[in-house]
DNA sequence: TCAATATCGTGAGCGGGCTTACGATTTCAA
DNA sequence: TTGAAATCGTAAGCCCGCTCACGATATTGA
């Protein structure tokens, strides 16, 4: 039988996505940020300061997922939620300094992580899966229009 | 700029992931399956009917998780528990015909999934993919010592 | 102008992960 | 033999996704 679980393309990805959550979130514990919280501050340091449905597009969840993740990381100091002055909708998301000393200390979490996450395998492999799972993205995606 | 979010290795993949998952349970909603349930049934129709702790370990996923899981599948009809004569902690857990007949229609599901996910990437690709993603788990995972 | 439509954020409720902590068993070593 | 240690399953309580449904506000079209 050809192993219909190990060798299963989305049992690898999801395994593979979650070896890589898990091993940020046990580093980056002292830090208090998890890995969700970590892409928020990340697009907030891209983009600037976004109304939460833009962020929800950024990062591909839904709008509603946003909302409970901008509340407890408003709570937890992360950011700030500001309301717009041309549009009464919307809340402004912007970081706070707090999120911003963080952010580099993630991101060389980060580096770190994917350097033992390739160890061992031939050159160029970071390129040729990113290249892939971009692929797999922009396939699988409905709005299909990213970078 | 680097592009810190969209280049990052951790979000591609966790994206990916989320993108391949999103679109199997769209796919599988009828046969009330998610992914992880269809997991778990694999797991057992490679296995054979297995104590919780070992689902836990074959899934990596923390026995608390299965513990869950498993009470809604067998709520659900996909599963049966039942006590192991030779050692009163373990619960055996085996597929019902249900999830038997389910298997094989969610294999299919799977197959074409992977198959629009890939398309227009280079041949082999699948096969690199797989071989990059089995190194990622390795080298992050503790226990490490998987096929 | 003003009613229909679209957009923004969130409540309720659920699935699927997690850590921590526990009682019930089994196994093992003194 | 018996007490310590390991293993099994689960409760409690959290984070992060989701669907469905809703009020508030902007935008647009008749």
């Amino acid at each position: 039988m050809p192993d219909p679980s190990r060798e299963s393309l989305g049992f690898l990805l999801i395994d593979a996505g979650r070896a890589v959550r898990r091993r940020f979130e046990l580093r980056a514990a002292e830090l208090g940020l998890s890995a969700a919280q970590w892409r928020v501050i990340a697009q907030l340091h891209r983009h600037g300061p976004l109304p939460q449905a833009r962020l929800a597009e950024y990062m591909e969840i839904e709008p509603i997922s946003v909302s409970r993740l901008a509340e407890r990381m408003e709570k937890a100091g992360w950011i700030r939620r500001e309301a717009d002055p041309h549009d009464r909708r919307i809340k402004l998301v912007a970081p706070t300094d707090k999120a911003t000393a963080a952010f580099a200390e993630a991101r060389s979490i980060a580096d770190a992580l994917y350097a033992d996450a390739l160890a061992g395998t031939p050159p160029g492999t970071r390129e040729t899966l990113i290249a892939i799972l971009k692929a797999i993205t922009n396939n699988l995606s409905p709005g299909t229009d990213h970078d």
